[in-house]
DNA sequence: TAAGTATTGACCAGTCCGGTCTAAAGTGCT
DNA sequence: AGCACTTTAGACCGGACTGGTCAATACTTA
């Protein structure tokens, strides 16, 4: 294996190194991000970051790897889409993409502008992978929607976005007012409240 | 004057270096931004920029003060506040953004980082005209507006919220789709046809 | 004890940084 | 034409930081 050395290192001393080169990257980007901050911020020695990685492209590879398959277990298994309800499935959606971040926000802001960064040779199979990842998402949100819910004066493919920016509003809404607060350690639920609050509203006003 | 010597120059001059600066630390922030990068876009000679400004901190200076000045200028002028229909107040908000925007896209582009940027010894007086820009800002969107026009089986204040949202989604949406277009030369016409269309939707669902 | 593995950080050559300064070119007055 | 003054360009400076190497060490196992 290529990663045999890294992978055999113990679970806490990867987790701190990934963690380490997540941020890293997110908040640089690849030409930026510096392997000084990595393993300093790692707490390991300069030397070993070269001895588990070729070389920094290589160590990028890795994470694009391991974040698209963690983004992948997080939303592939939890949402159901026999619900044909289009704002309930916003709603798992949403709860899966919060619940995602808030237990991942490296690798999330990591994979964030890991789409706007001009990537370096991305290998082919990391391009497939990201590629599948998106129509996946895709089917997740609009296969199988029940269209006659909605009120039939209107154009139903708008008020889809409508629905939309508002769960981005308000995702971006809760991430700003916990600016700053681990959030593994906040108690979502008086946000759900909220949130299910702004649902009744969009079902008021967009369904029959 | 400080800067006389930068503002006697030929208004042509003033306005690349302008534009290659805002660009500049819009695309990188302050610490990372090259003054190297600006004079090279800028087609002057090194030794130039630190004729017409003392150094970088005081160039960034000039440039907020700059940047505010514009866009007091879009906002303070255009918007009529005598309108009480939320709505309305918005499409008249959301145009003038989108138009300022069009217009000034790297001075857009630089205030939206300033306020991210930590910003490196901010002037008071800098610091005062910003924070008086933000209360303008928010009367202009919600003074005197009336509140009797929504459904009453619904919460206004998250309705505000909602229709802020499909403001600040649609306008993304357009940006993201006419992305690499040079924005003055871009008929806004038919997107503006579709904006009223999402307004229409917005008052019918979210009216009495 | 000896072989083999894991680890460190000083070090390398190179790039880029903000800022300076010399020397030349341009401008205007007499 | 000659002189004083302003405007311009870019070579140059010390210093910070870069990705990556490597010799020296510590640890593990037999």
């Amino acid at each position: 294996m290529i990663h045999e050395k890294f992978e055999n290192l113990d679970e806490n001393k990867q987790q701190r190194i990934l963690d380490a080169a997540f941020k890293e990257f997110a908040e640089n980007g690849y030409e930026r991000a510096s392997t000084n901050h990595i393993v300093k911020n790692a707490g390991i020695g300069k030397g070993m970051l070269f001895y588990y990685f070729q070389n920094k492209k290589e160590l990028y590879h890795y994470l694009v790897d391991n974040a698209l398959q963690i983004i992948r277990y997080y939303y592939l298994n939890r949402i159901n889409m026999q619900a044909t309800d289009f704002i309930e499935r916003m709603k798992q959606a949403t709860q899966v993409k919060m619940t995602c971040f808030a237990e991942n926000p490296n690798v999330f802001h990591f994979l964030g502008t890991f789409f706007l960064d001009s990537v370096p040779d991305l290998p082919s199979y990391l391009s497939q992978q990201y590629e599948q990842l998106l129509t996946e998402g895709n089917a997740i949100m609009y296969d199988n929607i029940d269209k006659t819910l909605f009120r039939d004066d209107v154009d139903v493919d708008k008020v889809f976005k409508l629905i939309q920016w508002a769960m981005d509003g308000y995702q971006n809404e809760v991430i700003n007012r916990l600016q700053g607060q681990k959030l593994t350690s906040v108690d979502f639920g008086p946000y759900w409240e909220e949130f299910y609050a702004y649902l009744e509203i969009l079902k008021k006003s967009f369904y029959r």
